[in-house]
RNA sequence: GCGAGAGUGGUGGAAUGGCAGACACGCUAGACUUAGGAUCUAGUGCCUUGCGGCGUGAGGGUUCAAGUCCCUUCUCUCGCACCA
């Protein structure tokens, strides 16, 4: 058989959809709401390694749910652009001195064209890019309604310090304490930071994760990374000292087994808690922590160190002088910094008792336990259970204990009722140069100002040396002439902040701005936002689980909030989809020499097949290995299209047997198309292709249908097809698109078998099977059952206990001995 | 350690609690040929000469019936990791 001309029909069909727009997309009002929709992929960072065969899996997904969408009659905003700012396009700079704006827009070049090569129908009259001034021009304008709202403020805070990219990290591009990006030992380094307040939103992300249809995996990652909680704060006297000691704890049930207090080194009351005494050994033993990395006092230092302040603290509820002490396995960013130590019924605490010889009180036992509890318990339970050698509130049920001890220390004004968060807020300046400056002015005078937003964009200048400074200032630092500015408030001298925004500024709002793309009085109009928002459906790669889907969440609220978004959730459904692993089952990577090359595959198979089996690998959401082999089943399969298509197109009726197959394939292919299930919706493709191949001659009722179904998936091959058929009517005139007809329906009482076979079991074991029309009643079923030979070998002699049956399924017969 | 997800032929994978292995790859045999990642036909879970038996990581359970539901356990992947 002869290679179908896949070369020749994808060029064709990527120039005529370029030329006459076919895939423009306006803000027509004739379709209701409810027949929009927007379908989003997340864009890519242009690398310089070319596209990766991941990004065209969840690419592909899309492109077929939204040209199956338009010809179901939807309007469909599915648009594309470019996340350009970044550190590889810098580091580039570093070593070789080019301009990051001219890799990243030859980059965004090649992307640009790889992406067409695959024939995704975007409107790419929407296309944005992050690093174009009139893009950032909004972001930073975004950054000024932050910083308006109070949102945005200035911290010199210990932060996360990547030695490698020298920059500041937030805590969410830390892993395993590594640079996300290089995996470098993150340090810690005490600069001056912006940091966004997206602790303030904790509670709104938190409620808002119950409103989306979101994978639960995502969702639960999300809430554990908020990681709310709830407890108590309690107040202990310091006697001798004016000062109270604040603590949060979950289970203030246990307060009467506070035996001891502990503060983390960096806690401001270390100074004056310390006595003479103990001075020596604290100020050593706080050097040391603030020498550490979070990785040692974290992963490698499990085993519980301190020291003695010399100083007590009264515990509220027993009145007795309980030891304060100083230890870096309580954390200076989580709560108060400081917390009450309950050996007995938490574990840190029991290692720390345990180590420095620490009375340790039972005050909850579990159910059923009697005592007497009086002796040091043998062991650490967390458990709840009942409340002992607790005075009063003996006896209590733990959640009971916990608000009664909490209504008790509110009544006292010593205590209340308190929240947590492990969410921290967001550190979001780093010290480069190739991101979206910061628009804000730093005026001895007036403090920190922010630009007029009729000054925005803030241009990024040309530098010299892109080198990072390493000392904490961005490479614009070193641009005297770019620094040094006048105050916009009282035309003083001033300088400009030289720190720019992280990555993910520009992609936490790019979906708004595909809206309204080339808009310059707004970063949005109004009435098209209203017209799309929110996202239908975004589809990408779990990796952004909590970075990029939390920020942009927080952003959107915030716009939300000052009424320039309508709803304040962007995304409605995310699907994540799987990894494309190397054929050896291996993470595709330069080093393990298993990357394939979307460019080579489309080179020599064509972009139809590699967009089919990428689909027909699996289900889209989990990860699969690639496998060349499999690729080139598909491969045959549209070869089969297409030599099946050469054959003379007939107007005959076709047999009932193939218009049944039909309509059953219209049904699935609609069907699974519409959940996603690609991979079982190819199949029931092949399944009638391979029937309908082995005719002579070809009735126009079967493969038109087909070419139809086929073309979401195949739309190069799928027009080339349509407008073969088409030539007799003469409606191959430009402008006509297989994209533009519409879905075909199927008839469901042709979908259904006039016969069905019937399973008969005996004892849950098959034995025979008949073939009975649809809709046979039970009696007629258990007769024929019955009757079967076979069967009745199988139950000769034996008494029947029981016969199901199951309608057009099966009859399973209980025998007994 | 905690949390989540996944374990089905030689391979990728199908299966509203009702015929396990659709579809595809690979393999075997045959046909054909303009030797092409051809194409066509038949076969292909394991054991057994056969009747038949056994099979969805392992072990229990519920049920007439379990890949699917429940419990226990193992392995792998991912996320979090002293958050009081």
């Amino acid at each position: 058989m002869a290679k179908y001309p896949f070369e020749n029909i994808e060029k064709k069909w990527q120039q005529r959809w370029e030329e006459e727009k076919t895939f423009h997309v306006t803000e027509d009002p004739a379709y209701p709401k409810n027949k929009r929709r927007y379908v989003l992929d997340m864009f890519p960072y242009p690398s310089g390694a070319g596209l990766h065969v991941g990004h065209p899996e969840g690419y592909t997904a899309t492109d077929i749910y939204c040209r199956f969408l338009r010809m179901n009659g939807y309007n469909v905003l599915h648009p594309m652009g470019f996340d350009a700012f970044g550190l590889p396009a810098e580091n580039y700079a570093i070593q070789t001195g080019t301009h990051p704006e001219v890799t990243t827009m030859a980059n965004v070049d090649r992307f640009r064209a790889q992406i067409k090569a695959l024939g995704f129908s975007y409107d790419w009259d929407r296309e944005v890019s992050t690093c174009m001034p009139d893009y950032y021009k909004w972001t930073q304008w975004i950054f000024l309604q932050l910083f308006k709202q109070g949102l945005a403020y200035e911290s010199e805070m210990p932060i996360n310090w990547c030695p490698s990219c020298k920059t500041g990290l937030a805590n969410e591009e830390v892993k395993d304490g590594e640079c996300e990006r290089c995996h470098t030992k993150v340090t810690r380094k005490r600069i001056r930071q912006w940091v966004l307040k997206i602790t303030v939103y904790a509670d709104r992300l938190l409620e808002g994760l119950d409103k989306v249809d979101w994978p639960e995996p995502i969702k639960l990652m999300q809430r554990n990374w908020i990681g709310r909680s709830e407890g108590a704060s309690v107040h202990f006297s310091l006697p001798g000292h004016k000062e109270t000691l604040e603590v949060y704890t979950t289970r203030p049930d246990t307060l009467f087994g506070a035996t001891y207090m502990v503060l983390s080194p960096e806690h401001p009351l270390v100074p004056a808690l310390t006595t003479k005494e103990c001075k020596a050994s604290v100020d050593a033993y706080v050097q040391e922590a603030a020498r550490k990395s979070d990785l040692e006092r974290t992963d490698l230092a499990k085993d519980k160190t301190g020291v003695f302040t010399g100083s007590y603290a009264l515990n509220p509820v027993t009145g007795k002088e309980i030891p304060i002490w100083i230890s870096d396995y309580v954390l200076i960013s989580y709560g108060t910094g400081a917390i009450m130590g309950v050996p007995a019924h938490d574990e840190r605490d029991w290692d720390f008792a345990k180590a420095f010889g620490l009375p340790i009180i039972q005050v909850v036992a579990a159910a059923g336990e009697t005592g007497p509890f009086d002796r040091e318990p043998e062991a650490c339970t967390v458990a709840d259970g009942f409340a002992v050698n607790s005075g009063q509130f003996n006896g209590l049920p733990t959640p009971e204990a916990i608000k009664q001890i909490t209504a008790w220390l509110e009544k006292r004004g010593i205590g209340e009722k308190a929240i947590n968060y492990k969410l921290r807020d967001w550190l979001f300046s780093r010290q480069r140069y190739w991101g979206e400056p910061i628009p804000v002015i730093h005026c001895n005078k007036c403090g920190i100002v922010p630009l007029d937003e009729k000054d925005l964009p803030l241009l990024l200048p040309q530098v010299t040396s892109y080198t990072p400074t390493g000392t904490g200032e961005s490479p614009l630092a070193n641009i005297p002439e770019w620094v040094n500015t006048t105050c916009p408030k009282c035309g003083g001298p001033a300088k400009r902040e030289t720190n720019t925004m992280p990555q993910w500024a520009g992609s936490c709002w790019y979906y708004l701005r595909f809206l309204d793309p080339k808009n310059d009085k707004a970063f949005v109009d109004p009435a098209i936002e209203k017209y799309w928002m929110p996202v239908d459906l975004y589809v990408g790669g779990a990796e952004h689980a909590v970075l990029h889907l939390l920020y942009s969440r927080f952003w959107h609220k915030v716009l939300y909030d000052i009424g320039v978004v309508s709803s304040d959730e962007p995304f409605l459904r995310l699907v994540n989809q799987g990894m494309i692993l190397g054929e050896d089952n291996q993470k595709m990577s330069k080093s393990r020499g298993n990357v394939i090359n979307p460019d080579d595959i489309i080179n020599n198979f064509g972009a139809d097949s590699m967009r089919v089996y990428e689909m027909f690998m699996g289900p889209l959401e989990v990860s699969k290995p690639w496998s060349t082999a499999g690729l080139v089943g598909v491969s045959r399969f549209l070869e089969r299209a297409w030599a099946t298509s050469e054959k003379p197109i007939v107007d005959s009726e076709p047999s009932a047997e193939l218009t049944k197959l039909l309509h059953k394939t219209i049904k699935k292919v609609s069907h699974d198309t519409d959940t996603l299930n690609f991979n079982t919706a190819i199949s029931q493709m092949m399944i009638f292709l391979n029937e309908v191949s082995k005719l002579e001659q070809l009735p126009r009722k079967l493969w038109e249908p087909f070419v139809l179904l086929l073309s979401p998936y195949a739309p190069h091959l799928g027009e080339e097809l349509w407008e073969k058929l088409n030539i007799s009517k003469d409606v191959s005139a430009k402008g006509s698109s297989v994209s533009k007809a519409a879905w075909p329906m199927y008839d469901e009482a042709l979908t259904l078998d006039e016969e069905k076979e019937i399973v008969v079991q005996v004892n849950g074991k098959i034995r025979d099977k008949l073939v009975l029309p649809a809709g046979s009643d039970e009696e007629t079923l258990r007769e024929k059952a019955l009757a079967s030979a076979k069967v009745q070998e199988w139950i000769a002699g034996k008494t029947i206990a029981k016969l199901i049956v199951v309608k057009d399924k099966l009859v399973n017969i209980v025998v007994k001995a």
